[in-house]
DNA sequence: TAGTTTGTACAGTAAAAACTGTATAAAAAA
DNA sequence: TTTTTTATACAGTTTTTACTGTACAAACTA
């Protein structure tokens, strides 16, 4: 086998292992290889670079470059002289998972805790009715406590994403380089 | 309103809010609202229950409640007299939370860690090849620094699935009961 | 043993999501 | 200004996924 061959089939495999894991961020995985083979690039790529590398309409490259943006896995680039929108990758990945919890856990966690707080305000209000049957107030009494059990571990990982946006999480498990070995230079 | 209404109401919002986020476990809403009703059944469920509850077909109920209980959201329950299977939810949610993350990161960064190292080893094995032009020699070394640096990002990802798996993660993030509240008993 | 009951495999259908091509708006160039 | 370039909105199509009903195997009952 040729040398470049070898080299773009270990490229290959990467990219490929990134496609069928990028679910877990919520994504296809045509998106994860758009990712990984922007990966791969030295340069910033524009919505044309990667429909011909990728073989995919524009249209799609564009919604799906889209919502790796909006998750910060890539971001915009610029490189003068050139009119079109470029794009790389971001190439601090501890950031990238660390905005994955911001950006998907946060959003969760605050409708989660808007939604228990309505609910668990009108059972208690449910509860405190004179009218409410006996039978009743014991089933409204049981939720209530199943409530305040999810609004605590809601208010928990509410923590637990703050400990990664303010990078504390880092105290707990660092980051060691085997070697000294950095993408940012 | 009548009051069974109320709770019911009250009952729906919480269920309906599962539903629309448990795309972060990978799952369908269909299936979060199954979890979500059963959340707050006071008793373990039968397929045919489930069946009924949500006017779903056996089948859906069969394969959604396996679902859940391979993230370990659902376990089975025993109930003496009932020969069919029984499922509840598990009672633990911040351990679901874990078992999230061994399950569903642990994988992945398994495989993604089997990839790197073999391209990793491909490259090493290019860049010494004395056939190879000294212009891919420069290409492969710039990917070797990437591969080397998205492997130890993966290492730090394995690290940090083990705090959440030996529960040291409580010591960063303690769970704090604002009332002494607890589903457990 | 035969007769039920129960869960799920499987094939088919319905619904949803991904993707494409065209049309168009916004921005840049002439 | 008009012309050209670029990104995306939108409608239509293809592909994928979710869901249903039937059929059957395994487990239980009698």
């Amino acid at each position: 086998m040729e040398g470049y061959e070898k080299l773009e089939k270990a490229r290959e495999r990467i990219i490929e292992t990134i496609a069928q894991n990028i679910h877990l961020y919520g994504l296809v995985p045509s998106a994860g290889r758009q990712y990984g083979m922007m990966f791969f690039q030295n340069e910033p790529l524009t919505l044309d670079d990667m429909t011909e590398k990728l073989g995919m309409s524009k249209t799609s490259m564009s919604t799906s470059v889209r919502a790796l943006s909006d998750l910060k896995l890539v971001e915009r680039a610029w490189k003068k002289g050139v009119r079109k929108d470029l794009y790389k990758v971001s190439d601090d990945w501890y950031q990238s998972f660390i905005d994955l919890f911001s950006i998907k856990w946060r959003r969760s966690v605050t409708l989660h805790l808007v939604a228990i707080k309505k609910s668990l305000a009108e059972l208690e209000q449910l509860l405190a009715d004179p009218t409410t049957s006996e039978e009743l107030q014991e089933e409204v009494q049981i939720d209530i406590e199943k409530l305040k059990y999810i609004k605590n571990y809601y208010e928990w990982l509410e923590r637990l994403v703050d400990v990664f946006e303010d990078q504390k999480i880092f105290d707990l498990v660092p980051i060691m380089n085997d070697s000294d070995n950095n993408l940012k230079d």
